[in-house]
RNA sequence: ACGGGAGUGGUGAAAUGGUAUCACGAAGGUCUCCAAAACCUUCUUUCCAGGUCCGAAUCCUGGCUCCCGUG
């Protein structure tokens, strides 16, 4: 049964730094899952570089290929641009395959993902899943139905000028049925009426829909998964937050959307990128007038998001999860994926 | 001490005397393709004490606190 490591938990735990580590030492590469890391050129902000990465004078980063810098430690030297990054020597996939004009897609993740994760398992590596997008790594390991109905286009554009009270009156009377199983929260949301609408429009024209799409490896590949689970008290959870918001602006995030908006990103899009780019754009609209206000805004913003991934991650089952403020975790994780990676026969757990 | 101004949720603001509102924040939640997204719920009774009025954050009196100017 092929092995399969997975690290999970809320933005700044240290996530990758694990991945990393595994990968040096059980002959990794890591494969992100992150909706935004996804896009190239996106990169202080969405903390491919990491975040204590400090470049040598003289050490060129702005928009190109390699990189050479130094981590509390050590000499680190980022590769990109070969359909992977390479960090400190061990590549990360799922950085920068899609073009930000383009919105990419769940449905392209997994596809995309499934093909990396099998040129990893046919070298005899191990994958190492390194994810904060709750819903990308669902869909990856467990398989969303209806994942294969595309987006429909021309419908989107007509509902979106809809008003929610219009859509809400669309999806009752195409299909009731779909109303009903929608929850409160739901039922207010405009992006999941659309979404709903048009998962029953294709299901009338009498379109196919299957059912679970994928699993790891395209066809339900069997895995002898580990899913090691980082976080962090709240108040932690946020100071490091604040404290890598501050770091990332040193690393020039604001001039990276300045860039990327003289390169012919529009503020719009660059909002629909979450977070950071969002608030960004805000400030180089002059929206927001301060540096100061620019960071309160985007940690704020990050304590949500840190909040949201934690809901979600709660329910995901069979974590091992580790309190990065105790003392000596790294060592507990380390044993805990050593014996399960030298163990021959499958854990139950 | 005197003159002037101000006191509304954690923060910043709003409310012709008429059910205390908004943003941010915090906490909880939803989740079958924008997911670092979108959405839902909760979080003050207006510095204190009196008074006027059918009705007060709003008007009056007193107290407390803060800010500005003068000494």
């Amino acid at each position: 049964m092929k092995k399969l490591l997975v690290i999970l938990g809320p933005t700044s735990t240290g996530k990758t730094d694990l991945g990393l580590n595994c990968a040096k030492k059980f002959n990794g590469e890591l494969i992100a899952c992150d909706s935004r890391q996804v896009y190239k050129k996106l990169d202080i902000g969405t903390g491919k570089l990491p975040s204590n990465f400090l470049p040598f004078a003289g050490a060129k980063l702005k928009g190109l290929d390699i990189g050479i810098g130094k981590l509390p430690g050590h000499k680190v030297r980022v590769e990109k641009g070969k359909g992977f990054w390479e960090m400190d020597g061990v590549k990360i996939w799922m950085y920068d395959v899609a073009d930000t004009k383009n919105q990419y897609t769940v449905f392209d993740y997994v596809r995309d993902a499934n093909r990396a994760i099998d040129e990893i398992l046919k070298k005899g590596k191990l994958p190492i899943i390194v994810g904060g997008t709750g819903l990308y790594l669902k869909a990856l390991l467990e398989g969303l139905p209806n994942l294969d109905i595309p987006i429909n286009r021309s419908l989107r554009r007509r509902l979106e000028k809809l008003s929610k009270e219009e859509l809400q009156k669309e999806l009752q009377q195409i299909s009731s049925d779909k109303w009903e199983s929608l929850n409160g929260s739901d039922r207010q949301n405009p992006r999941r009426l659309i979404r709903a609408i048009e998962l029953v429009s294709i299901n009338d024209i009498n379109t196919t829909a299957v059912g679970l799409m994928s699993t790891v490896g395209g066809k339900k590949l069997q895995t002898d998964m580990l899913k090691i689970g980082l976080t962090a008290p709240r108040k932690v959870l946020y100071q490091r937050i604040d404290k890598r918001v501050i770091s990332r602006i040193d690393q020039g995030m604001i001039d990276e959307a300045k860039r990327l908006h003289k390169e012919g990103l529009s503020f719009e899009r660059m909002r629909q990128l979450g977070l950071e780019y969002g608030v960004l754009a805000d400030y180089l609209e002059g929206k927001i007038t301060s540096i100061e206000e620019l960071i309160k805004i985007m940690q704020g913003k990050i304590h949500g998001y840190a909040r949201r991934q934690l809901t979600w991650f709660k329910k995901e089952e069979k974590v091992f999860w580790f309190d990065i403020t105790e003392d000596g975790w790294q060592g507990r994780v380390e044993s805990r994926v050593r014996s399960w990676y030298y163990s021959t026969h499958d854990k139950k757990n």
